[in-house]
DNA sequence: TAAGATTGTGGTGAATTGTGGGTAATTATC
DNA sequence: GATAATTACCCACAATTCACCACAATCTTA
């Protein structure tokens, strides 16, 4: 059965080469929309981890961005924080990508990668991080939580 | 992958020459669009920091600020800090722009020029210069940032 | 269970890119 | 109008990046 396109689950756990490269989960690579050309966005997080988009998801970001007036400081400081360090990059043959050193060491990655999908976009994370994270949040968020009820029906 | 014409992502640390010349990185030229002929204006940002526009682009910002009346006293600061030190540059071979020394002195560029793309336009900022405001707006802006956040980012 | 296909990882060579300097053309000055 | 200064253009080298190849481990299928 095939899945919704362009649509990223599951988690796997992958190293980073010397030279900045990741795999991309085959089974994330055959979920990929021919549009985008097997090529993504590696761009900063809210969380400290790399975010991967699709490039024509991606692209919508970018469109938005463009909308705003620069005439603003926090639109200035928004468009910045965002832009620099969004970084293409197309899958080799081998399906991996390229993540620039200022990525890797925003997100503290060492060897291990964890690749983790989140539907519409693709984590990276150094996977001690995440659990320091997933153990601070499991404290947090039980209001937020049932806010979130009225949302999403699972 | 060919991303969206005329749009400039990601970070570069150049060097500023004795000529006063900055790359253009090799990404950005590759986005800039044929109609452009390799030609950008450089003006003083609203920041601390050097925009460079494709010239196509700074042609719309020359039609908007005609649009601006002069009765006002900030649409008059705001025209003549913009319009008086936007220079046109075309790039040479190898990919250089030359910028004004009254700009180099506004941006208080030294050896190091650091490269940021902002979507639309580029930004070169003294590395150091752009420290100090990144660490000013952290503090500042926080909920505004986030509420942009929400919108805009998937 | 065995054979085939697929997937993840490391390394190598070729092409591209950034930087410095030198020469010709243009502009400004006296 | 001649000279000096500045600007623009071009060449060459070094470093980096990118694309490809090969192997080993894993998973699939018959």
């Amino acid at each position: 059965m095939t899945l919704n396109q362009d649509t990223f689950t599951g988690e796997y756990q992958y190293s980073l080469d010397s030279k900045g490269r990741v795999n991309i989960p085959a089974k994330f690579r055959q979920s990929l929309s021919k549009k985008n050309q097997n090529t993504f966005v590696a761009t900063r997080g809210q969380d400290p981890c790399i975010w991967v988009y699709p490039i024509i998801e991606w692209k919508k970001i970018e469109d938005e961005l463009r909308n705003l007036s620069s005439v603003s400081g926090v639109h200035r400081t928004f468009i910045r924080q965002i832009a620099r360090s969004a970084t293409p990059s197309t899958c080799d043959k081998q399906g991996r990508i390229t993540i620039s050193p200022s990525l890797i060491s925003y997100a503290q990655l060492d060897k291990d990668a964890l690749i983790l999908g989140m539907i519409n976009k693709i984590e990276i994370w150094n996977p001690i991080t995440l659990d320091k994270v997933d153990k601070k949040n499991i404290n947090n968020d039980i209001n937020e939580l049932n806010a979130l009820a009225d949302k999403i029906v699972i």
